[in-house]
DNA sequence: TTATATAGCGAACGATCGTTCGTTCAAATT
DNA sequence: AATTTGAACGAACGATCGTTCGCTATATAA
């Protein structure tokens, strides 16, 4: 009935919920990223949200779903990644654009920290492995669908695979930027030309 | 007075504490592999371990210490790789071994799951991550040395550094073995074929 | 032989964990 | 206006955690 007026200054019952959810979300994000999965406590997130320990209970069925739906958001992530890759320009510069960007997202700490922790959970609970691997593959398959065109373009002869090279080059990309993460500096230029002439070996 | 002649049947009272102490050591180490460093308590250990609780505090500070040292120890274990890059052999002989081997060490699920284990505590534990980085350090700085030689052999023109490729080449065998554990299968010969001709495009 | 040191034991401690429960209160429905 | 719904709360529950402590027994030292 009054649905619609109320929309613009107060939110439903229903969005309020969501967004609630929302940030119970992040902020338990924010606490794993900071402490890891089984050192932090719902008590913790419940906290750091300012709300409730039970209520957090009327959001989620248990520490373990909120685990598993933190997971899949952050796979989830990855799409946005092809973005680059489905873009309409040249493929290599397609490619190029992909590198950049996919080295830029894994070159952050936060993302570094919460992805150890998910492959840690992922060993022992295979329907996380799971949401991991599709979405990976995901990425993986436009990948290799633009590293076809550039092979085309290049007509090399005894090119690899384009599946192989695919996930040869996120190998790479992933690699330089867990080091830069771990010694707790940002790939140097120096270290992004070595990368880029290793792809174009690959290629 | 008496401490050789029993030592052949019966172990001296150091001896026989030293060797309880391994044995807490392995016993812990597949508790961590089977469920996570924070999912596994002492008691888990001291129960499979058929040894009293708090006996393993006679043995180790704390349950910091303890997988602290098994951060170590499994750093560690990285140095038995390098003899296989010291061998007098020809450089590129000693280069294709290392990669087989280096392949089949980090196949092994044990060795991913406590490996993850250990990079996700090394996120918070500058200490551990330093005993990782370590070990990694020396590792990289054999295989550069055979990497030099091999290009110099080669006469390759516009190498890559040894250095950066050296990071590729482990960044390679660690992506593939990792794909192939997470889903539950060995790496495949054409995967494997694949990799080897990555790598000499690298070099 | 006597004294000392230490490995081994398991009950016990205090803290904290994930989860449940009864309750309150305001929004939505009738 | 009356009723129903469900978000929000925080005390409480039972379990389990890491760690400590007092004790026994035995190898070593004196």
């Amino acid at each position: 009935m009054c649905e619609v007026k109320k929309m613009s200054e107060k939110q439903s019952r229903a969005e309020a919920a969501d967004a609630r959810r929302q940030h119970i979300v992040q902020t338990a994000v924010i606490c794993f990223i900071e402490q890891g999965f089984h050192q932090t406590s719902i008590r913790d997130i419940a906290k750091r949200a300012g709300v409730s320990l039970g209520n957090i209970y009327n959001h989620f069925d248990s520490k373990s779903a909120l685990i598993a739906e933190i997971a899949t958001i952050e796979a989830s992530d990855l799409e946005k990644m092809q973005d680059a890759l489905s873009a309409a320009s040249p493929p290599r510069t397609a490619l190029d654009s992909f590198v950049t960007r996919y080295l830029d997202y894994c070159s952050k700490p936060a993302h570094t920290a919460l992805t150890v922790e998910i492959l840690a959970e992922a060993v022992r609970d295979p329907k996380i492995a799971d949401g991991f691997g599709q979405n990976r593959d995901h990425l993986l398959a436009a990948l290799e669908g633009q590293i076809a065109k550039v092979q085309q373009d290049l007509k090399a002869e005894n090119a690899l695979a384009p599946q192989d090279c695919a996930e040869f080059i996120l190998d790479l990309i992933e690699g330089l930027a867990m080091r830069a993460v771990f010694s707790g500096r940002k790939a140097t230029d120096a270290e992004i030309k070595a990368l880029r002439t290793a792809i174009d070996r690959i290629l």
